[in-house]
DNA sequence: AAGTGGTCTAGACCACGAC
DNA sequence: TCGTGGTCTAGACCACTTA
């Protein structure tokens, strides 16, 4: 029914919108936010303008006010719009060029990509190890327990830009490690190989110097130091799952979060 | 009618959500929003087990299941509690720990509270200077403009952890700067002196040597490095505020962030 | 089959800003 | 005063998990 309504003033739209509405079945709000974003995008709603009214939106777009509402929230605490209560709501331009919207900080895929370049992932090693004491405790294991370890390589635009150290308990893979393909998402690896789903993840942020290895692999002669995003990969039933130790080139890559006010 | 709703059954809480549902008109959903934080603080929710249904917590605060689907969405991308569909929600011990909940990044004085210590703001310095190109590049200015400069250091318990410089155009200031309390939140300088609101930050995340002067003031003898945190600050009218450059000792500090999945 | 969270609606009232 | 976003409700139906 919702579904529906979009589709009936599909040729108002961008052909893909309705596209989408047939080939998955999304959410109504998220065909709303499909249609906002791709709207503030090619500038059906231009910068530092006023939006519709949310009522505007709903009558339009066929859906009540209260989904409208739900995409709107979202898409300002994104800092893509502001509103303004007893006024309006307005496309923020400034925001559209941030790469990280911290809710994506780990998916490094997507972090290269908003930042507006393509982003490929070379495997330089997947191989057994034994769990260091550090990451034992993490993952609530013992010692010296084995573990499948993941050296990859992020390009952005064929340019070196992270070095993702990923180790996973070996005893949660269901296939050979021969049969891995190392180019999918982290994310995939997880779900293809082990059944496991990622339900949260926790990142600490910390300054190093560069290894002469991580500045020979990441080709980078000027800078002398490096991001390291430490990462905890749990599960929704909160098993640790990963262990990630990711080194930043953050003089080819922008790591910038937005955070709106209220 | 909501607010009486929780004030009936105050005496089943703590006492303080009874005095601020008096002092404070708090919306229903923060009143609801502080319950369950405490709650889960004070373990009337074990970590790990499942709190009450959505039904069960609208019927017992007296409050729509919309509302308290508000609060339960907002502590589940914090990373307080996970829901899963068709089974309940739990309390997630793990991330009670975590510092920064990437909405308060810029909020340098609730990511030390958050990390468990004491914070204090000591001011160095609150003078004129002229703005560098950089500066009057995102601020919209010409170079060489007046600005404040705000040089101050945050302490962890006595400890300093970050170095913080902020400058703000010398147009915007309403009173001489002799009359600047310079422990106050950034936020409340520019509300009060300057009647401006900060409608959303970007922060840049970079690593750096520190350089001689930062290790002095931070007396961080051991780690050659530091966290850069280089910050804009805009008004909701997408107006530049301020600039600022953080120095962030993060062998003292944990910079880390949640993010829960979907 | 029963109970949970996930989604959506229609309508109400309020607080605020601009005119 | 009017229109905007902010808040909240009551109730519907769906998808999913568990037993």
């Amino acid at each position: 029914m919702l579904k529906f309504s979009i589709m009936k003033r599909s040729d108002d739209c961008h052909p893909t919108i309705f596209l989408m509405s047939i080939i998955q079945t999304k959410s109504v709000a998220d065909q709303v936010e499909e249609v906002l974003r791709e709207r503030i995008r090619n500038a059906t709603y231009l910068a530092g303008n006023r939006i519709p009214s949310e009522s505007e939106l709903s009558d339009e777009l066929g859906v009540s006010r209260a989904t409208v509402r739900t995409v709107l929230a979202k898409l300002a605490v994104n800092g893509l719009i502001i509103r303004k209560q007893g006024d309006g709501t307005y496309v923020n331009a400034r925001v559209q060029e941030v790469s990280a919207h911290a809710g994506n900080l780990w998916d490094l895929v997507r972090l290269i990509e908003n930042n507006g370049s393509k982003a490929s992932i070379q495997p330089l090693l997947i191989s057994e190890k034994a769990a260091s004491e550090k990451e034992a405790q993490v993952l609530a294991l013992e010692t010296g327990e084995p573990l499948v370890q993941f050296k990859r390589l992020f390009l952005a635009d064929q340019r070196p830009v992270i070095l993702a150290n990923n180790v996973v308990p070996l005893s949660f893979f269901r296939v050979p490690l021969e049969q891995i393909d190392g180019q999918l998402h982290f994310r995939e690896i997880l779900h293809q190989y082990c059944h496991q789903e990622i339900g949260f993840v926790i990142t600490d942020i910390h300054s190093a110097l560069a290894a002469d290895e991580v500045r020979q692999v990441l080709k980078n002669q000027s800078a002398l130091t490096v991001l390291e995003l430490h990462m905890a990969f749990y599960s929704r039933n909160n098993q640790p799952l990963a262990v990630g130790l990711n080194y930043f080139d953050d003089s080819a890559l922008r790591l910038s979060l937005v955070q709106a006010w209220s």
